[in-house]
DNA sequence: ATTCCAGCCATTGTATACGCTTTTCGGTCC
DNA sequence: GGACCGAAAAGCGTATACAATGGCTGGAAT
C-alpha cells in the first residue's frame, strides 16, 4: 500500500542533498500540485484520505514548506480540507455541497452556452470531439479514472471558449469538485457523461444553436446529478442535539 | 508616508519577542488576512502598490512565514499578483479582466435573484436596507473608502441569501475584484452604486418579483460597468513587436 | 472486562537561517 | 557628460529546527 505512484522524479542527479537549492522552484512546484490534484480527480486518492505532509515532502523530494503551499491552494479550491490540527485530507463533500456545485454549474455552463456557441472555431470543434472520443474509449476500456479526468476537461475547455478567463476558472474548479462528489455519491458502472451526449453538444454549438445547446447542457448535468445517490450519510457527529433535544 | 495605517495590535502585553509562539495562531492571521483585504478593497492600498513581506511582517508583528501564506492566498483571489522574484503588489487589473468580472457578475448575480427573491426574509431585507442606508450616509460624508467596503458587501450579503455558498463565495470575490477595477477605472465622484439603486432592489426583492429584480440588477450593473473609463493603458509592454512589425 | 488516566509519540505551526537573484548605486572609461 | 560595468545590498525562495498540541497506547482500578 505504498503510495509511490507519484512520479519522484530522477532526484538522483542532485548528487547528495541538499545541493541544487533554487533551482526553478516555481514550475517544480507546480508540477506537484498537478500531480496531487490529478490523483485527487482521478480518484488515485479518494475522499478522507490522510495527505500527511512529511509524506508528501518525501515523495516528491521538497520540503515540507513547498507541500504546505501546495496543500492551502487545493484547501482553498476545495480539493483538500485543512483540520486545524490535524493536517490535509482530502475533502469529502456533504450532500448540500454537492447540490450547490451542481446548480452553480447549471447557471455558468448554461448561461455560458450562447457565447460559446458565437465564438467557437473548427480548431476548437476538432479538439473537443478529440477528447469525447477519448472518454469514450476510457470508459470501454474500463479506465474510470481516466474518463472522469477527460470528462472535467471537456467542460472546463468548452467554457475556456467563451474567452471569459473568470468563468471558465470558476468552472474548472467546480468540474474539478464534481468529480470528488462522484467519488463519494457516484453508483459505480454509471458514472459522469456517458453516451454521445459531447459529441450531440458539439453538434449544436458547430450549428450555432446556442439556445438548443443551453438546453441540452441543462438536460446533461441534471442527468448526471440525477445519477446521483445523495444518501445524506451521518456517520461523523450523528446529531446528538437533535437526537436527545426532543 | 510611513504605512503605519495598519493596527498593529498591542504587542507589547507580549513582553519581549518571540514568547506567545503558538498563541491561537490560526484566528492571528485570519485577522491579518482581514486587515490586508479591507486595505485593498477600500483603496488604502492602490493598484501597483508592493506589498513587502519583511515590512508586512514587522507591522504585523508575526514572522514572514504567515505573511507569505496570506499573501499567496490574496493571490489566488486575484487581490495581490505574485511575481516570481519581485514579491507581491496590488493587482492592477487589466481591461480584460474588468469586461470579465463584469460579464461574470451579470450572469451570475443576475441569475441568483429569482432564489433570492424566493427566499428573502424580513431580517434580511431590514438588514440590507440599513446597508444601504449606511453606504447613502458614507457617499454624502464623502468617506469613499466606506462606500466602495459598503457597496461590495451588500452585493456579496444579497448573493448569500440565495443559500448556495459556492455562487456566494464567487460573487464575493467578484466583487473585492470590482472594487480594485473601480480604483483602476472608476471616475472620482461618479463611483459605485449610487442613488437608490438598492434600496429600489430591495422592494422588487420583497415584492417577489424576481424577474423585475433580475431585469434591475442587469441595468443597474451594466450602469457600473458604463461608468467606468476604460482606457487601454499600455504602458509597461509597449508591444515593440506590434509597432515595428509593419 | 471495560473505562479512565497518564505519558509518549506523531504531526503540524511558526520562526529563523541561508542562498540566490535582482536591482540599484557608484565609479570609470569613452 | 553619458553610458556601461561591477559590487553591494535588498528581498524573495527554500530548508531546517524547535515548540506545542492532539491522538494513541499502555496500565491500573473499579
Amino acid at each position: 500500500m505504498n503510495q509511490r505512484q507519484f512520479v519522484a522524479e530522477g532526484k538522483s542527479s542532485d548528487g547528495g542533498g541538499r545541493s541544487g537549492k533554487n533551482g526553478d522552484g516555481t514550475k517544480r512546484h507546480e508540477a506537484i500540485y498537478q500531480s496531487i490534484s490529478d490523483a485527487i480527480i482521478e480518484h488515485r486518492l479518494k475522499p478522507g484520505a490522510r495527505l500527511r505532509e512529511d509524506a508528501l515532502a518525501e515523495v516528491f523530494g521538497v520540503s515540507r514548506t513547498g507541500i504546505r503551499k501546495i496543500l492551502q491552494r487545493l484547501a482553498l479550491e476545495h480539493l483538500v480540507t485543512l483540520t486545524p490540527r490535524r493536517g490535509a485530507s482530502v475533502t469529502r463533500p456533504t450532500a448540500d455541497e454537492a447540490k450547490d456545485v451542481f446548480d452553480a454549474r447549471l447557471m455558468v455552463e448554461c448561461g455560458l452556452m450562447p457565447e460559446i456557441a458565437r465564438r467557437i472555431t473548427d480548431e476548437d470543434a476538432i479538439a473537443l470531439r478529440d477528447m469525447a472520443m477519448r472518454e469514450r474509449q476510457a470508459l470501454r476500456a474500463g479506465e474510470q479514472s481516466t474518463a472522469i479526468r477527460l470528462s472535467a476537461d471537456f467542460h472546463t475547455r468548452l467554457a475556456s471558449i467563451s474567452g471569459n478567463a473568470t468563468l471558465a476558472g470558476f468552472v474548472e474548479g467546480l468540474c474539478s469538485r464534481s468529480s470528488l462528489i462522484l467519488a463519494v455519491y457516484g453508483n459505480a458502472g454509471h458514472l459522469g457523461c456517458e453516451s454521445h451526449d459531447h459529441d450531440d453538444l458539439i453538434g449544436y454549438l458547430e450549428a450555432g444553436n446556442g439556445e438548443r445547446a443551453e438546453a441540452f447542457m441543462g438536460r446533461h448535468l441534471k442527468a448526471i446529478e440525477a445519477s446521483l445517490s445523495i444518501h445524506v450519510e451521518e456517520d461523523e457527529a450523528p446529531d446528538l442535539f437533535e437526537i436527545f433535544s426532543g
